[in-house]
RNA sequence: GUGGGCGUAGCUCAGUUGGUUAGAGCGUCGGGUUGUGGCCCCGGAGGCCGAGGGUUCAAGUCCCUCCGCUCACCCCA
């Protein structure tokens, strides 16, 4: 067989890269609303970078991660996942002493080795956002809001569901992990073979358990809402309050749980049916003390990430069909010359202009016209050098009228003026 | 890492109980006015039928192995 991409690394052709094309520049818009600027950080870090930061013992740094090492023998890895990096180069540049509160964003790609399915790539690319330094819930609220608009702005809001939860804080959340594993293994011999294996790795994850039994168990277990702090408890107060707010519906889920170590507080996701097993679409959370674990200042934050390829499962699909403003059909060797000292001109006037690259019929050359969209074509034979002039068709009415070289900047500039408001600068 | 489904033109797929030169639609290129697009008509190019092995007079069709894609578990954006 041909060479192929690897595994769970995907091509973007052109249809899908005009579709990220406009997630993206959405995206943009909203951080820019919210005040937020753009931060690129390398998609290499130094292992320790996530091994610290993410957690020794969760999947993404004990299996998912793609590490090796460099010619020089030193540790690296391909970012699973933004927020590590971001604060390492916060960090490493101080940037927390230009401004009490960092709001920043960035959009790229993310490498994790699972198996692909649905909604999950080992390339996969993520729109950022972090709130650094601030234990504000409303910078919490801030960011679930970012997540809400731009998903919503390319997904149908009625099939989005957000959940929210508080996670505790060192203070209280280690009250009822214990009691948590306390129960898990008085009730051990009810539980699934995951969820033991759960209940000493992970023990919050088995609230995610789909068997059957186990959920039945499961009612009874010790649930964070008795053992949250007052401080924690105020916090998720006034970041619920918040959201009503902005307006933005939410859904309480009490069992919502993060795969990262460093979450703290407030953690939430935005589902969305017609996923599939993969259903987030964003998701984010509070990271206070993760800083200090990157041997930082004391820095709260909150982030959150949007899934672009899960976006775009999302997106109604119908690729815009192409347009452009001219197409020069020139005939032979002469007028291949003059079309270009106009594809020239008009290109640098801003026009979009399109031309054959081989020497084809003038038929031939109509139907790349077609098919380029263009409105307006422009034939020049050489019947038209001799005469110094060109026919100008438009494409739409089908009507031509011939009209002298010199004066063709004007006239067409003109014509498209009127078709749209493209050229205001002209 | 574990399981299910699927691999036939660029794309979506047909391919009868194994039987001779493997088909369609779309796309692509050309022709239907030796200088005029979309619709229509005609034609061309394009397949080691995922790879390797086996059964058979005969394999795209049956069997085995591998590879790939996909969905799910797991985990997560």
């Amino acid at each position: 067989m041909t060479l192929k991409a690897v595994r769970g690394f995907k091509d973007i052709l052109p249809d899908e890269a005009k579709k990220r094309q406009r997630i993206e520049e959405g995206a943009r818009r909203v951080f820019a609303s919210c005040g937020l600027e753009e931060i690129r950080t390398p998609i290499l870090e130094k292992t320790e970078v996530f091994a610290r930061g993410i957690g020794e013992h969760t999947d993404i740094v004990e299996k998912e991660m793609y590490t090796f090492e460099d010619r020089n023998g030193e540790l690296l890895t391909l970012r699973p996942e933004a927020t590590a990096g971001i604060l390492r180069a916060v960090i490493e540049h101080k940037l927390y002493n230009k401004a009490p509160v960092l709001k920043l964003f960035t959009i790229g790609p993310m490498f994790r080795h699972e198996r692909p399915q649905k909604g999950r790539l080992r390339q996969f690319h993520q729109l950022n956002a972090e709130f650094i330094g601030s234990s504000s819930p409303l910078a919490d609220a801030d960011c679930i809001f970012l997540a809400y608009e731009i998903v919503s702005m390319f997904a149908d809001s009625e099939d989005l569901i957000l959940e929210v939860n508080s996670l505790g804080c060192p203070e209280c959340r280690p009250l009822h992990r214990k009691d948590l594993v306390l129960f898990l293994n008085n009730n051990r011999d009810d539980l699934c073979k995951d969820c033991k294996r759960r209940s000493k790795t992970n023990p919050l994850r088995v609230f995610d358990c789909k068997n059957e039994e186990c959920q039945q168990v499961l009612k009874f277990a010790p649930v964070m809402k008795h053992y949250i702090c007052p401080e924690c408890a105020s916090h998720m107060g006034r970041v619920l309050d918040a959201l009503e707010a902005y307006g933005i519906p939410f859904v309480q889920n009490p069992y919502l749980v993060r795969g990262l170590d460093y979450y703290k507080r407030t953690t939430f996701e935005l589902k969305a049916r017609g996923l599939g097993a993969q259903s987030t679409v964003a998701a984010g959370g509070r990271y206070d003390g993760l800083s200090q674990l990157l041997d930082g200042p004391e820095l709260p934050g909150v982030g959150m990430a949007v899934g672009v390829e899960r976006l775009l499962l999302l997106m109604k699909d119908g690729a815009e069909p192409k347009r452009s403003d001219l197409f020069i059909a020139a005939l032979g060797d002469e007028a291949r010359t003059e079309a270009l000292y106009w594809l020239g001109y008009l290109r640098r006037k801003g026009l979009k202009v399109e031309y054959s690259l081989e020497d084809k019929s003038l038929k031939s050359q109509m139907k790349q016209a077609d098919k380029a969209g263009a409105r307006y074509c422009l034939i020049v034979g050489e019947k038209e050098m001799d005469e110094e002039e060109a026919i100008l068709r438009d494409m739409k009415t089908r009507e031509q009228e011939t009209v002298d070289l010199d004066d063709l900047p004007e006239i067409l500039v003109e014509k498209l003026k009127r078709d749209r408001k493209i050229l205001e600068g002209d």
